[in-house]
DNA sequence: GCTGGGGCTGAACACGTGTTTAGCATTGAA
DNA sequence: TTCAATGCTAAACACGTGTTCAGCCCCAGC
């Protein structure tokens, strides 16, 4: 991106070295970790990038790229929101971008929001085939709802990360499936059939707020 | 603790300043900073703790102190996990004890861990009231559901706070009013009625798994 | 051969951090 | 009044950070 006939070995290997540690101990990460862990000197990193602020910029570009290249190679293979984690566990590849991802999801970085934007994207047209294939029930505010579905998946999994620290950070693949023994049963019952027997408290909500903020199809039930 | 007969003011403004400071910048919030806000050098911020990590200690300590305290005196006004949401977005007076609470969430230290145990612990109650009183369903695993529930409601706001972080961070009990405008409704639903409208992907898991990891009551189904 | 240029480095700089130390000012007691 | 203790601070220290700079070495081109 920077400069167009680039050197293709030893800038990269700093990048790629900066995604790792970016990944395992967040991005305050020194300057000087990296460069050793590329074999380099702390100047050289400098000297390439610029600052460390743009060898962040071009790591986030570089793992939003491959997540774009990973999400092509495997389009059809999905078929819910939770597809992906499980994708993300059979295939230890991704474990550091998905590392990274969730530092990034933790600052509030861009690529931790476009990443969840997509999800979210994502989800919403999951729901809708799953909709239209009878699998997956209707919602009130579909987009309401595939964002919470997302927001809530990757919020467990960052707290029980956090809560419970990988003695191997490499290891990312390990970490999902660790979560999924936990979270899956629960999570998957609570898809499966809710917590509540009754529909008092939705139905006291609905009342309260009449209708969802999607688009006004729907009459408003009261007042 | 430190001093057994310790000066009632000074102490206690620089303690509190420093669990707003944490609160609201995080742990890496520095200790010149902190002694600003309470109008008293850096030394002294020191001279009476220690050092930092002392501070930090001293400040959980004291958090876990009002949230045993706040809990004690709304110890029958809530009925659900999420309940707690809406006690402290009605009352902002505990708006710097959930900020910190979730700073020390995100950093996995000690007071976020023992608040989570806590909240899981809650929770385990709640639901086995609930069920008691035919509102809840049971589950298969009440344990890791109670676990689960309080860890997606956490990591939900989390993210979501990172994410869309607050113009004012001291108005806590506006953000999570917030968070509830935007999840509340999905959350309810999905309680109230789950996503899937089959059993068919639970069932696959409880063949897959045969026996929940709780007292082993129950035969397991096969194998 | 030489020569120049670029990848690369060691050493330093500027700055922010937590912490220490010497000493100020005020206050209460002898 | 004098002394000592206490609450408190300014200045400095040690260290880690990102970054800069002068100059190394190696290799392509003449």
């Amino acid at each position: 991106m920077r400069s167009a006939s680039a050197d293709p070995t030893t800038r990269e290997r700093i990048r790629d070295a900066a995604v790792l540690r970016f990944a395992r101990d967040g991005f305050g990460a020194s300057v000087r970790s990296i460069a050793t862990d590329a074999g380099v000197s702390p100047a050289l990193v400098i000297h390439h990038f610029g600052s460390k602020d743009e060898l962040h910029a071009e790591c986030d570009e570089r793992v939003l790229a491959e997540i774009r290249a990973a999400k092509n190679e495997t389009i059809d293979e999905l078929a819910s929101g939770q597809g992906i984690l499980h994708r993300f566990a059979a295939a230890d590849e991704y474990a550091p971008m998905l590392g990274y991802v969730l530092r990034s999801v933790q600052d509030g970085g861009p690529v931790g929001r476009t990443f969840i934007e997509q999800m979210i994207e994502d989800a919403v047209g999951y729901t809708k085939h799953g909709i239209e294939a009878g699998l997956i029930k209707p919602s009130r505010d579909e987009a309401a709802r595939a964002r919470y579905l997302v927001l809530s998946a990757l919020g467990t999994l960052m707290i029980e990360l956090t809560l419970n620290p990988p003695e191997d950070p490499s290891d990312i693949g390990g970490m999902v499936r660790d979560f999924l023994a936990t979270s899956y049963l629960p999570m998957i019952e609570l898809y499966t059939q809710g917590v509540f027997t009754t529909r008092r408290m939705l139905d006291e909500y609905l009342l309260y707020v009449p209708d969802p903020p999607q688009d006004p199809a729907a009459e408003p039930p009261s007042a």
